[in-house]
DNA sequence: ATAGGGTTAG
């Protein structure tokens, strides 16, 4: 038995009965418009069952309006499988399946979380059925591509968008830019649909930008903006959202100002969103008190407002105000997540509040049933790791119910390197090497427990084996703004218009902080030199030149705001506090994973990283 | 029935 009633009358019938919504009212319709009926009004998963069975048993599982409301129930994921299960059913009859039937069941698969896979198989079916494709059809697809990530199933699919030779609209091309944005190593192809698109709304632009920020590359974010800008076309708010990540990524705290001032001037709806984003810019640009200022305007805010204003807080150090954060949180009446521990519990790591750690990561799990991930998990061997708890962290991993990812093991081993457990932290790291043997991180710890301990020939060898392996050393940089340009130096970066000057600077800076009693801590050198060319060396770190030249072009008891791409070393650390005190100049500093506030000879992470 | 966004330990 098939759907034997005319496609078009059932539609108007169900509309009928979608209006009049009593169950009274079909009483005479015939057992398909009673099972779409029922359809219609079933709430529950049970009832879904009962129905199933109704409309097998009656043999309409082929009708694709039946089907089509099942799907549509996507509230309910188990309808959508339940759907899904249909298309094999034995007796299936695909003439009367249609486009608009499989563009449901994709839809409601593409937009859940992990069952985006399965929008990929019913999309192949779709196709085996030879049901065409059409302009609704895609955005869902690769959107679904998109959230796997995987570039070669995203290009089959282009590939078979192109096969149809329908007319394309902008909504697909714009999916078809995100989704190659979203795909490893996709970003140029996604620029090239993108270049070739006529007309670009914010959509694109938004995607492009937001791709860019997503690799890193914010400085093409930021140039696409201006491009953007150049053409006249009117950002909207998720286009700043994008361009501020860019901002916190540079940390470029000019910009991000002249970003908000461009939001208002623009009238640029501020949702949670752009406002979150804001207080995340300001907190990560080294303007935490500003974060806070706007965090207590909002009139609304979500989870999100809470956790940046308190991440932010614990990255500069400001523990207990992130605690007493918390808990106004918990007052207010807002449930927290585990993001938000990860959070708090970064707060306590940060400002050393070991005993008050240990509690909130049993708090979590009792008071809220948050189950502990392995970042949390992360965060409390770092917390024990940073108060030189070397023994108690490694005594925690092993007892850790969840496997130890590979973040951990380098808390870990850079903590033994610092408090001279050499040998612990050397043969983890050998371990991890041959886990791991293509991360450069971790041969570069290792390397740094060999400098430590003076083993130039071990040392040597590590490097030896990165060179064989093709393993390069990321290199340290630091960026500064100024002038509304941002300059980035490398170690002994001869490549600025000034490199001559700032050199005299880096010297003259060295001659007055040996004065202070400075003493360079060698040992921090990468390289097997003599101990002359080490000073050499350490005075060419990023960071020293980034000061120097901003010594150089600013007036006297401006703050200076730096930006290092990794953490910032002993050396630098100890030289940047006399250099504050020195040259009475305050000095910010963004590491890899936290601030520095250097003030009179002070570090406000009271040497404590 | 169609597109784009934020927070997370090292």
């Amino acid at each position: 038995m098939q759907s034997s009633i005319p496609k078009n009358k059932l539609l108007i019938l169900l509309r009928t009965i979608a209006t009049s919504a009593t169950t009274s009212s079909y009483g005479s319709a015939s057992p398909e418009h009673r099972c779409l009926t029922l359809l219609q009004s079933c709430n529950s998963f049970l009832n879904l069952l009962q129905i199933q069975t109704q409309i097998i048993k009656l043999g309409f599982q082929n009708n694709p309006l039946i089907l089509t409301n099942f799907a549509s129930k996507s509230s309910d994921l188990n309808s959508v499988d339940y759907a899904h299960c249909f298309l094999f059913s034995p007796h299936s009859n695909t003439q009367f399946y249609d486009a608009f039937l499989f563009n449901t069941i994709i839809k409601a698969y593409a937009l859940t979380g992990n069952l985006k896979t399965k929008a990929l198989w019913v999309f192949k079916i779709m196709l085996d059925c030879r049901v065409l494709p059409n302009n609704f059809t895609y955005p869902f697809v690769l959107k679904a591509c998109a959230g796997i990530g995987d570039l070669n199933l995203g290009m089959s699919v282009h590939g078979s968008l192109l096969k149809f030779g329908f007319d394309v609209n902008n909504h697909v091309l714009n999916t078809l830019v995100h989704m190659y944005c979203s795909c490893r190593g996709g970003i140029e192809f996604g620029r090239k649909v993108f270049d070739e698109m006529a007309k670009k709304n914010s959509v694109p632009w938004s995607a492009m930008i937001g791709g860019y920020v997503r690799l890193g590359r914010s400085t093409d974010a930021v140039d696409l903006f201006s491009q953007m800008q150049m053409e006249g076309i009117c950002p909207d708010e998720i286009t700043m959202v994008a361009v501020l990540c860019a901002c916190t990524d540079l940390g470029a705290l000019e910009l991000g100002k002249w970003v908000q001032s461009f939001i208002e001037e623009k009238k640029v709806n501020k949702s949670v969103h752009l406002n979150n984003a804001l207080i995340d810019m300001f907190a990560k640009c080294g303007d935490v008190d500003e974060a806070l200022k706007l965090f207590r305007t909002m009139s609304e805010r979500s989870i999100v407002s809470w956790t940046s204003v308190i991440v932010g807080l614990a990255m500069h150090g400001r523990g207990l105000q992130a605690v007493s954060l918390f808990h106004e949180m918990i007052g207010d009446g807002v449930v927290p997540d585990d993001v938000v521990f990860i959070g708090l519990l970064s707060a306590c790591s940060h400002s050393g509040l070991v005993q008050r750690g240990k509690e909130y990561f049993d708090f979590m799990r009792k008071e809220f049933g948050i189950l502990p991930k392995i970042e949390h998990y992360g965060c409390m061997v770092d917390m024990l790791c940073r108060a030189g708890l070397v023994r108690e962290a490694t005594e925690f991993v092993q007892k850790m119910p969840i496997e130890p990812n590979s973040i951990i093991w380098r808390t870990l081993i850079n903590a033994c390197r610092q408090h001279g457990e050499f040998k612990l932290g050397e043969s983890i790291a050998r371990q991890l090497i041959k886990n791991e043997p293509m991360s450069e991180a971790n041969y570069v710890l290792l390397s740094n427990i060999y400098a430590k301990m003076f083993h130039w020939e071990k040392k040597t060898k590590i490097r030896e084996k990165m060179d064989k392996r093709g393993i390069k050393k990321i290199p340290g940089s630091t960026i500064i703004e100024l002038n509304n340009k941002i300059y980035k130096f490398v170690a002994g970066d001869m490549s600025h218009n000034q490199y001559k000057e700032i050199f005299e600077m880096v010297d003259e800076m060295g001659r007055e902080m040996k004065k202070a009693g400075y003493v360079p801590s060698t040992s921090e050198v990468m390289l097997d030199i003599d101990e002359e060319d080490k000073e050499d060396n350490l005075n060419r770190h990023s960071e020293k030149l980034a000061i120097a030249f901003a010594l150089l072009n600013t007036s006297p008891g401006t703050p200076i705001r730096i930006v290092k791409n990794l953490r910032v070393c002993n050396d630098c650390h100890s030289a940047t506090k006399l250099i504050s005190k020195i040259y009475n100049r305050e000095i910010i500093a963004r590491d890899r994973n936290r601030f520095h506030h250097f003030k009179d000879g002070l570090c406000s992470c009271n040497d404590f990283w």
